[in-house]
DNA sequence: CAGGATCCCTTCCGATACTG
DNA sequence: CAGTATCGGAAGGGATCCTG
């Protein structure tokens, strides 16, 4: 794929060219694609509640995370597999009859609860600004 | 509709059902059921995106978020006009010929800034690792 | 219990053409 | 420049049946 790029914080880069005029009219910003990229791997919605589910419960079961996100069995199936596959979650599987296999979260995958409780905090907290806006907005454009 | 909240924490209670979908499952968890709607709302990529753009450049027209994401026209088109709606995202509006409309983050667009910024920072600092983990899970699935 | 394999409908999204 | 309108392919995702 792409080149790996250098660990660390690359946001300062682009943070700093705020005011910077030329930077608008260039071409698309490399964080944005980076970014873009990562979302592709782990923004969609099912990995982001598995993952907060894990990070709450420790380690769930594949029936029990089914039962907890209300998520088909078809896409919770692809969605660990792809979380295994990016090193986020770890699967342990005990080979009984029936099977148990638990999931927990990986060293990187704890790493991702960090933004992804800032995230939820925010969203609890303006949740209910969201929809008084959405219902403001809509009044105004029925009249 | 539901402005009661406990800020900085994840809590929260299950009053708020809207969920879509065929949730017909009542053992789900509340928190999982909220953060899904607000990512419903703000988390696909484009929002985060243009979210990420405008936090950083502070005032952007049109076109020139076209060329900083490299988005279609169409979907910035839409993305823009549900974050003015949800009330993240500021249109200003110069009815000059030709047209000049610049984008801005609202009061509630900017403290979307900081869960944002957290996300990206982990974004670009993970990237490799991600697809390290991934190289050598496709390895060790073909051999 | 933990999935894999199909079917099929919906949504996403880019490409394209057109307008004020 | 800043959009809107339309079309068609691609992806998302539920329902169902099947297996070890």
């Amino acid at each position: 794929m792409r080149p790996s790029h250098t660990k660390g914080t690359m946001m300062a880069d682009c943070s700093k060219l705020t005011l910077s005029s030329s930077a608008k009219n260039s071409d698309q910003c490399p964080d944005c694609q980076r970014i873009n990229e990562v979302l592709t791997r782990v923004g969609d919605r099912w990995s982001v509640l598995v993952i907060i589910s894990l990070a709450q419960y420790g380690t769930l079961r594949f029936n029990e995370l089914k039962r907890n996100l209300g998520i088909s069995q078809r896409m919770l199936s692809l969605t660990l597999r792809e979380l295994v596959r990016d090193g986020l979650v770890h699967r342990n599987q005990y080979p009984t009859i029936p099977p148990k296999v638990e999931y927990s979260l990986t060293k990187m995958g704890e790493s991702f609860r960090e933004p992804v409780n800032a995230l939820g905090i925010w969203a609890l907290d303006n949740l209910s600004k969201i929809d008084a806006a959405r219902a403001s907005y809509d009044v105004d454009k029925a009249e």
